[in-house]
DNA sequence: TAAATAATTTAAGTGAGCTTAAATTAATTA
DNA sequence: TAATTAATTTAAGCTCACTTAAATTATTTA
């Protein structure tokens, strides 16, 4: 049994159109990791208590009451995550799935407390913006996945959207970290690998891995 | 529905074995707020699984397994607790609710970070013994009920038992913090309550706040 | 020691959140 | 546009952790 609450969907709805724009329920049941037709009972259960809305084939929609528990729960998130690395000194590659259990089981009363142990920031240790208490949402630097850099540009790594902690430690290992500066120095074609240096040293990123940084433009 | 886990069972178990040294499947119904019958499910299931032994109206005794699963969620709760007090700051009496919820939900890892930062503590805010990582018990000074301390006599607050947010919100208000020096001045046979001095000042305390307030006896 | 009381167990049932398999519906492609 | 493919829903069923009510068993008390 996996007992996902309401707040995991609302979660995943909420983080799938801030990704790719729309989410639909095979989406849904992926990144839970559970059938289909359980996401099937999920929605309407939400669509009842007035979370989403929803039409076959159309996408899932967030209503007011849904974003509203969604970004409370982000909220909760990436402040733990936050906390995890600036005051615990947890690795980075291992704080999301820390702040995943964490994030259901906190009163806004000790977010509120960690928050202001942090001072407030507006960015976690992923580069992902931390909702205000009144959910605003600090306005992220423009930026686009590395792969869409072209040769020989550069850029400022701000973000990355893959939290695994494999993918993470990977980065980690390899320098590619939050705020260093990249530069592209070659792409093939044929398998949409790319070669970037950072720190002087060059390497070679498969397009799975560049499609999840996301760097701003520098001249 | 409620869905309180199989630790919430042994840590109750464990805790009534610790305070009054027998548990039977009432107590733990009467701790949880649930039904006898719940409790009965699960006692024949932490029993095939070899946590505890049981023979009715003999009481519930911790096996190894479940005594081990028992002191790692004790020490995950008093290592919140004290976290929760210390570091980031929340209330006395509010740090139990808080520190219940949490304990479910956090990596073994994540607790050794956590009591490196608070540089191995042996006590939580209300007195208790903090288990070490191998299951070992910090020893405690030995201590009485107030209730059982005689006119005249004085000693030290070293244990609160009642962790209930009124009760310390009480205790807070009154003065009556850990290592606070107390007096008995008078007892009412009558209705058990106890006058004690605190501070210069003078409390009338009802048996039932007495009996949860452990102190060391000085001369 | 029999009756009263208290503790415990059994029985039947509930709701949440899943599962798989089959059926339906919509979107895409030949 | 018909056939194929993909997305979605329905149906039936499971487990878990509860519930209440009734039955049983042990302990206590008169």
């Amino acid at each position: 049994m996996t007992n996902i609450s309401k707040e995991d969907y609302l979660r995943v709805i909420y983080k799938g159109i801030e990704e790719t724009g729309v989410v639909n329920p095979t989406m849904v049941a992926v990144h839970l990791n559970i059938s289909n037709a359980a996401v099937t009972d999920m929605i309407k259960k939400l669509k009842r208590e007035k979370y989403v809305s929803y039409n076959p084939y159309k996408g899932i929609q967030l209503l007011q009451k849904g974003k509203m528990e969604a970004i409370r729960l982000v909220r909760r998130h990436r402040i733990w995550e936050t906390f995890l690395y600036q005051i615990v000194g947890i690795p980075w590659y291992e704080i999301d799935e820390e702040a995943e259990n964490l994030e259901h089981s906190s009163s806004d009363n000790l977010i509120d407390h960690l928050e202001r142990i942090l001072n407030y920031p507006e960015f976690d240790p992923h580069g992902h913006p931390i909702p205000k208490k009144d959910g605003k949402i600090p306005r992220q630097k423009k930026c686009f996945p590395l792969d869409q850099i072209k040769i020989g540009n550069s850029g400022i790594i701000q973000k990355v959207n893959d939290h695994s902690k494999e993918f993470l430690f990977y980065l980690f290992n390899s320098g590619l970290l939050i705020r260093k500066k990249i530069k592209v120095i070659d792409k093939r074609n044929f398998d949409g690998s790319i070669i970037i240096s950072v720190d002087n040293k060059e390497l070679v990123l498969s397009d799975k891995i560049s499609k999840n940084i996301f760097v701003e433009k520098i001249k």
